[in-house]
DNA sequence: CAAATATACCTCAGAAATTGATATATCAAA
DNA sequence: TTTGATATATCAATTTCTGAGGTATATTTG
């Protein structure tokens, strides 16, 4: 994540929100997708990544599922029950957060 | 900020704002005023105010005023030059971060 | 075929920011 | 007179990220 000092927490909602969305997904293939839907604009770091994919398994909001692909292992992760209800959690976290910070900001920022 | 894990970071724009539309707070007066523009959703940890207020005038951003209120001194902020220039970069820093959020996260957030 | 690049995982030191606790002190109101 | 609001501030512990480095396999390209 480059966008500097702002914004930090935000990567583990973006990690459930792809596995909610993908079911089934290992680290790298995450990067490469942020990158994808945000037009190269938004880079993950694997430095910060990994951690954060091994706490939230830590947590057991994510199972993990080694696969052989070729001669490499490959881990997909998916979100567990718990990951499920988490993610609607965070979800709605965010939304409230952003409503909040459209009443101290006034001008940009809106729900759609 | 009690809004735990996500939105680290934000204080420092939400200073920076409050302060580009009431050019001089002090301390107590941001955390008042962020609890009520947010019907007290939004409290600001004055364990977090204060360190971020101290850098913020560190980096060149804000000054202070000493006033002796009553008996007690009162340390009014106010945005220099940079800062106000800093706010305007901030904002729309975090308009290009909710706007790659949504794009990863698409329900529910959009641009007014 | 060799070299470069991409894939895929990972750790770690240091930086930065926040939480929660604690401390101090004034002042108004019950 | 003591509670609660006002007002400042620091500190240890925690969380999180950056930036760097490390390992290894797979694929592309000159």
């Amino acid at each position: 994540m480059n966008n500097s000092q702002l914004y930090k927490g935000s990567l583990s909602l973006i990690i459930l929100k792809l596995l909610e969305e993908n079911k089934r997904m290992y680290g790298y293939e995450m990067t490469q997708k942020v990158k994808e839907q945000t037009g190269g604009e938004l880079v993950i770091n694997e430095g910060a990544l990994y951690p954060a994919l091994h706490k939230l398994e830590a947590d057991g909001l994510l199972t993990v599922a080694v696969e052989q692909v070729g001669n490499r292992p490959r881990k997909y992760y998916s979100l567990t029950e718990k990951g499920e209800a988490e993610t609607i959690n965070r979800l709605e976290e965010l939304t409230e957060f952003v409503k909040h910070m459209q009443l101290l900001l006034n001008p940009k920022l809106s729900l759609g």
